[in-house]
DNA sequence: AGGACAACGGTCT
DNA sequence: AGACCGTTGTCCT
């Protein structure tokens, strides 16, 4: 997944997904966020904190095409976000985990070779841009319980259940 | 099965 | 320097 570096303005709207409507920042270069929200007015507030140095362009038509092809094409669509270096190879790592599978914080950890830093590691993929396409939602407690999701443990638990039946 | 708790490491203020 | 966290292992009841 590509860095995103300094740009003076990308893309963003609105569009309907499985899980409800997402607001999606973009440009040639990828996906740099995905969120879902309560409603528009917190998705922008979401959006303009992470971007506060970026303008934003509004283009749902677009916006609404690529969620598309996110949603029903299984095609790979390309990532260009923003994030420390511990970030970036801990969301690498969550983009192994196979569809269908999950993996455990202490796993990510691991793979990232911090084997101790399974806190931080929590704190990384709780800060992921993507949902969705940065399947954080595969990733559980090694207890087997469900561990936390940015946007709510109800919407981490429809993703799973959709991504069994694949 | 579930609660309390210390230790852990990256990030933010 | 201190606080905050999408955790974990251990030690309880």
């Amino acid at each position: 997944m590509k860095q995103l570096n300094s740009v003076s303005q990308l893309n963003f709207g609105f569009a309907p997904t499985p899980f409800g409507e997402c607001a999606i920042v973009f440009s040639e270069d990828g996906v740099s966020a995905l969120v879902f929200h309560e409603n528009r007015n917190a998705a922008i507030t979401d959006l303009k904190n992470r971007f506060y140095d970026i303008e934003l362009q509004e283009n749902n038509a677009k916006a609404e095409l690529l969620c598309k092809q996110i949603f029903d094409e299984k095609a790979k669509t390309k990532l260009c976000v923003r994030g420390t270096e511990f970030q970036m190879n801990v969301w690498n790592a969550l983009c192994e985990i196979p569809v269908g599978s999950t993996a455990t914080y202490a796993q990510i950890a691991q793979k990232v070779g911090k084997p101790k830093a399974v806190r931080a590691v929590g704190t990384a993929i709780g800060a992921n841009p993507v949902a969705w396409l940065i399947p954080c939602h595969r990733v559980l407690r090694t207890d087997g319980s469900l561990g936390g999701y940015r946007w709510g443990l109800e919407l981490k638990v429809k993703m799973l259940e959709r991504e069994k039946k694949i």
